[in-house]
RNA sequence: GCGCGGGUGGCUUAGUCGGUUAGAGCACCCGGCUGAUAACCGGGAGGUCGCAGGUUCAAGUCCUGCCUCGCGCACCA
């Protein structure tokens, strides 16, 4: 046991392996679910490393009013393998629970609930009852996630997580705001926004992001009529419902435009309203002419914008905006944002709802007045056909009035003044909660400066690992080089409120702490001001600090502003409100920041991993965190996204209850990379399960029942490794190998890959060719060198095998370790070493060297595995050959050659026994059996054939005589085809030669023709062997008799045999029968006597043969 | 529209520096093996490597354009 020894965690005593039952996954994880809570097993996991370099995870707090779907099983299982592996290395990798409780998710549900559709509603209700109903709808499916956490084995701390409602985590929040407006990067501003007028609030640009769609609108081209001339210009929009906000038209200075007069009445193929008439003149930029104007016209004039500019027009919806004291107000402005790409060239501008209109208004001086209200209506005064409606529903309306006829009686100044309209598709946010179309407004925010700090947040960025590295790179990267101030205000209830008053005369005064509210209510009250009681646990959300009125340097009264913070911010803060830095926990805190590991869904590289990164930088000037894992999005199984609407979504529940969640987990782990998408494909789940963990599980049952039955004591007469059979220490070098490459495939992030080749390990190197050729020897009822090292050999591999796995399937692994060591395998070390242990080590360094000499891992032998995979080829070949040869597995040939390739001595008796040969033979002369072929090197050919090389390798490919070829090629060069073809030119092949029951393999990875290795078999027949193969062909069939019969391993049997037309038995293979079979008595009757009714047949080669077991 | 990542037998996927027979697994068919497990082994069928060009002696791989799916960005009037 010397080599796993665990050196780094203690040593151990090993517990006498027990014997294996059945395995039923679901039942033996519920069991070790049980275990674990009465042993406090995780909390135990991590005090083993309590002395370890702490390695830190944040967890991303997820919002617990929804059911968890598998989605958050395949996040949480890469949090979950990340810890444990960083655990088993021996860092302390504590992990703290977290919940994200606010926001308009949570509002929302209560709102359809409680049906209260509006603010107005809302404040109707009571916004404390409001509060309160939210404050309780968070938790409503907090016991689903509990047990979904529980039941898949995340190790993370729901007993003490940190909760974003919690009034020390709103202070933390609280106290890093006002860090943000002592540095001026927390502002008031008025800037148009997305606005959804049903939940009567702006968004920021990543909420935004979540609910763009594409919409067919009516989109319409408006003649503005200037004030000297008869002439028209021309604009577009997609958004009729400005049109009675518009104060100018922007063009662009260096755009040429032209004038152009209607020559002729339009065609009968117009569509919908709006029209011109002849003589009528319009003005546009050239570029668009075709594309806008559907009347044949004569260019009058052709001008740059900057000839336009200072031109003034007759508003559309006169009264409609007050033109106040502008000057530039209905006149025509440049812009050089201002593009031929779409409409007319000419930018209809409503101050109020575009941000570039909104900006340039500012700029030009046009008024700034609403048109529509917070609840999207227009308001009273726009238009008698307008006012009260909502904008949306009032496109139809203001077409009509812009198509009627010109100068109809009642209709309006603007009618007449429709020149098109046109169906436009495009892609429009919405409302990620209510899917209502969003109106860009302006409006009172509040913005935290991130375009002030974007230089840091760029450079932070470039200190963060990220996985994939072109998330981090290339879509996070671009999303930081364009970022734009934070609107971080929500004019909502629920939420961490903006501490932040103010007074009339605009002094303000940001709060940082429940102590220093009390001073400035303090403070107020002493100047004479009405203020509640502001106690220690003073609840820090509204309404509760609404009410309080502070006072300004002057004496005014100061209140709060109206708003809650985006719920972003909240988890963008929980590196330290997590600890309440900094009123508590200040050493936590300094010890844990910036994290280590975080790790979500790429969907959050707007949303945590970028508020994260904002807060982090503007706050501490730091970044948040080291490395994040950005994992794909999941998709069920025809690669469609999962959604609630669409009905797809996978119940976790459906495998942990079938496959059980270890096999649920690889599955996920190894079904592609994880920032790839995945497709969850139920099957694979049942696949990974019959593959990877009832073979596992096979394999120990198999080492356990032997051990039980042997009293096999893991510590006692140990074989050494080196004195270990050949095949004992083969699987022990392939466990190296797989194990090395396995651990640097976790440090590369690459898990599938490792998962996949651990796997393949498992299922092919240790059950399907090591356990299946050690079968014989646990069998073996006598102690024995031999046995003793099988028994040492598949107990430390599957040790092994169960450290190497517990990080992503915790469950049958541990069963296994438990019972092999009787220690859990969550406190055991990582077979590649236990840095996190080693004096001065940290998360980011340690002394590598060190490192390596911690490792648990037998030697590894790549000679070794290159032969053991030769002579696995050769047993295949060997199959071939008889497949080929029409002779069955059962009946021995004489002998067997293997022709060239290293030295398989050591494998002789395996490989006979495989082959099922008497006699294999080493065979030297090549030429006996092999025959060279030759091929084209074309790498080293093309240069010297160019165009002809296809020609030259086909020649050489059909060299009538490739013997006299090569010699010729070696002694000088040989010129073929006008081409002087060297050594380099070309590889040999070495061939079976025809007329041989031979096959021939290469060892993998070379092209020496010296490792072109054939088998050779005799394919003759003698009495001897048919004897042989005939006791062999008895003895299956009457062990799968005993199998069926469902006797006990140890039964003896009475057997009886009868053969017509059989070959003459030899009494040595008669009483293998006997003993292979464990029978008491054993006959073998001649051809004269009759089987009895009911006897067993089968037929071989010819040869009937009856038998009864009893 | 711009950016990122995909598209390889029915399904899931591997494919290195461009190298001439594109490799696995599941499912299917045939055969074998088994006191060996919802296992294993051999063989078979199944591929225009998204499409079209280009570079090259040679393209799944490099280049260009397009189609398509996913994601992200986008005031796009």
């Amino acid at each position: 046991m010397s080599e796993i020894q665990n050196r780094t965690l203690g040593g151990r005593h090993m517990a006498q392996p027990k014997a294996a039952g059945e395995l039923n996954a679901v039942e033996l994880e519920t069991q070790l679910l049980k275990r674990w809570a009465e042993e406090k097993a995780f909390r135990a996991s991590i005090d083993a490393r309590r002395n370890g370099a702490p390695f830190i995870f944040l967890e991303g707090p997820p919002t617990a009013n929804g059911k968890p779907g598998i989605h958050h099983v395949v996040a949480r299982t890469f949090k979950d393998l990340v810890c444990r592996w960083k655990s088993m290395e021996g860092f302390l990798v504590e992990r703290k629970g977290g919940w994200d409780t606010h926001g308009l998710p949570v509002e929302i549900e209560v709102q359809k609930r409680l049906d209260l559709m509006s603010n107005e509603a809302i404040e109707a209700f009571g916004m404390a009852e409001f509060n309160q109903a939210c404050r309780e709808s968070v938790w409503t499916y907090e016991a689903a996630w509990r047990e979904m956490t529980e039941r898949m084995a995340y190790w993370v701390d729901l007993d003490n997580p940190y909760v974003t409602l919690d009034n020390t985590y709103v202070e933390s929040a609280w106290w890093a705001l006002k860090q943000m407006f002592d540095k001026g990067l927390l502002y008031r501003g008025h800037k148009v926004l997305p606005f959804c007028p049903q939940t009567g609030t702006s968004y920021s640009s990543h909420e935004v992001a979540l609910g763009y769609k594409e919409v067919e609108e009516p989109s319409v081209y408006v003649k503005f009529k200037l004030t000297d001339g008869d002439a028209s210009i021309l604009a577009w929009t997609t958004t009729p419902w400005t049109l009675p906000g518009n104060v100018g038209l922007a063009v662009g200075p260096d755009v040429t435009y032209v004038r152009c007069r209607v020559k002729e009445a339009a065609g009968e193929h117009w569509e919908g309203a709006g029209g011109a008439e002849v003589g009528e003149e319009v003005i546009l930029a050239k570029d668009l002419m075709k594309e806008v104007l559907r009347h044949h016209v004569d260019i009058v004039e052709e001008f740059p914008g900057a000839d336009l500019v200072g031109r003034s027009y007759e508003p559309l919806f006169p009264g409609a905006v007050p033109k106040g004291d502008s000057t530039t107000a209905w006149t025509v402005l440049a812009a050089d944002w201002v593009t031929t790409t779409d409409g007319t060239g000419v930018v209809h501008t409503a101050v109020m709802y575009g941000e570039d209109d909104y900006n340039l208004g500012m700029e030009a001086g046009l008024p700034a007045h609403h048109t529509v209200d917070m609840d999207g209506a227009f308001v009273a005064g726009t238009h008698p056909e307008l006012d009260g409606r909502y904008v949306k529903a009032c496109d139809e309306t203001i077409i009509a009035l812009l198509a009627a006829p010109k100068g109809t009686n009642g209709k309006g100044p603007q009618s007449g003044l429709l020149y098109r309209e046109k169906a436009y598709a495009h892609d429009y946010p919405h409302c990620w909660r209510t899917d209502h179309p969003l109106l860009y407004y302006a409006m009172d925010s509040w913005f935290v400066r991130m375009t002030a700090v974007k230089e840091n947040l760029l450079k932070f960025n470039d200190q963060v690992e990220w996985a994939p590295d072109w998330v981090g790179e290339g879509r996070f990267g671009e999303w930081l080089r364009n970022v734009k101030d934070w609107a971080i205000s929500r004019e909502r209830y629920w939420g961490t409120p903006l501490p932040v008053w103010r007074s009339e005369s605009g002094e303000m005064k940001c709060v940082g702490s429940i102590n220093e509210l009390q001073e400035e209510v303090a403070k107020a009250v002493a100047a004479g001001f009405q203020n509640p009681e502001c106690p220690d646990d003073v609840d820090l959300h509204r309404p509760v600090v609404d009410g309080f009125t502070l006072v300004s340097s002057t004496g005014e009264a100061m209140h709060r502003e109206p708003f809650v913070m985006d719920c972003w911010f909240d988890s963008g803060c929980a590196p330290f409100a997590q600890w309440h830095h900094p009123f508590e926990n200040e050493d936590v805190f300094n010890a844990s920041f910036p994290v280590d590991y975080i790790c979500e869904g790429v969907d959050q590289t707007r949303g945590w991993f970028y508020t994260l990164l904002a807060v982090s930088t503007t706050v501490f000037d730091q970044p948040a965190y080291k490395r994040c894992l950005s994992l794909g999005l999941i998709l069920d199984a025809e690669g469609k996204k999962m959604s609630k609407s669409r009905g797809n979504i996978v119940d976790p529940w459906d495998h942990f209850n079938r496959e059980g969640a270890d096999a649920t987990r690889w599955y996920m782990v190894t079904a592609g990379a994880p920032w790839n998408p995945m497709k969850f494909d139920p099957n694979g789940v049942r696949e990974t399960y019959a593959k990877m963990f009832l073979t596992l599980w096979n394999v120990y049952k198999f080492h356990a029942d032997y051990a039980a039955l042997d009293g096999f004591d893991p510590e006692a007469s140990v074989v050494a490794t080196d004195e270990r059979p050949a095949l004992d220490r083969w699987v022990l070098s392939r466990l190296a190998t797989v194990a090395n490459t396995y651990h640097e495939g976790f440090v590369n992030w690459q898990f599938h890959k490792a998962c996949r080749d651990l796997e393949d390990f498992v299922v092919n190197d240790l059950s399907n060719w090591y356990v299946r050729r050690s079968r014989r020897r646990l069998w073996d009822e006598a102690d024995s060198n031999d046995k003793r090292s099988c028994q040492h050999t598949l107990h430390e591999v599957l040790l092994t095998v169960c450290r190497l796995v517990a990080p992503v399937a915790p469950f049958m692994v541990d069963e296994i370790h438990r019972n092999l060591t009787g220690e859990s395998v969550h406190t055991a070390a990582w077979p590649a070493g236990v840095p996190g242990t080693l004096d001065g080590a940290t998360a980011d360094a340690w002394d590598e060297v060190a490192a390596r000499k911690t490792a648990t891992l037998p030697p590894s032998d790549e000679d070794l595995e290159a032969t053991m995979a030769l002579v696995r080829e050769l047993a295949e070949a060997g199959r071939r050959i008889r497949i080929e040869g029409n002779r069955r597995q059962r009946l021995p040939c004489a002998q067997g050659w293997v022709v060239a390739g290293p030295d398989l001595d050591e494998f002789h008796d395996l490989l006979a026994e495989e082959l099922n040969v008497e006699a294999i033979h080493v065979e030297n002369d090549l030429d006996r059996f092999q025959r060279i072929e030759l091929a084209p090197n074309f790498r080293a050919l093309a240069p010297k054939a160019r165009a002809a090389v296809n020609d030259v390798a086909q020649a050489i490919r059909n060299a009538a005589d490739p013997e006299a070829l090569l010699q010729s090629i070696h002694d000088g060069g040989a010129e073929v085809l006008g081409v002087m073809v060297e050594p380099g030119d070309v590889e040999v092949k070495r061939v079976e030669r025809v007329g041989f029951a031979a096959q021939t393999v290469q060892v993998s990875g070379t092209d020496d023709a010296a490792l072109h290795v054939s088998l050779v078999l005799d394919m003759n027949d003698s009495p001897a062997l048919l004897s042989k193969g005939m006791a062999r062909d008895i003895t299956r069939r009457v062990q799968a008799q005993r199998k069926s019969l469902d006797l006990d391993l140890e039964a003896t049997i009475d057997l009886e045999i009868w053969m017509v037309n059989g070959p003459n038995m030899e009494e040595a293979d008669e009483a293998w029968v006997a003993s292979e079979t464990r029978c008491a008595a054993c006959v073998f009757h001649g051809d004269g006597s009759t089987p009895p009714d009911g006897a067993e047949c089968f037929e071989v080669d010819g040869t009937t043969i009856h038998f009864t077991v009893s």
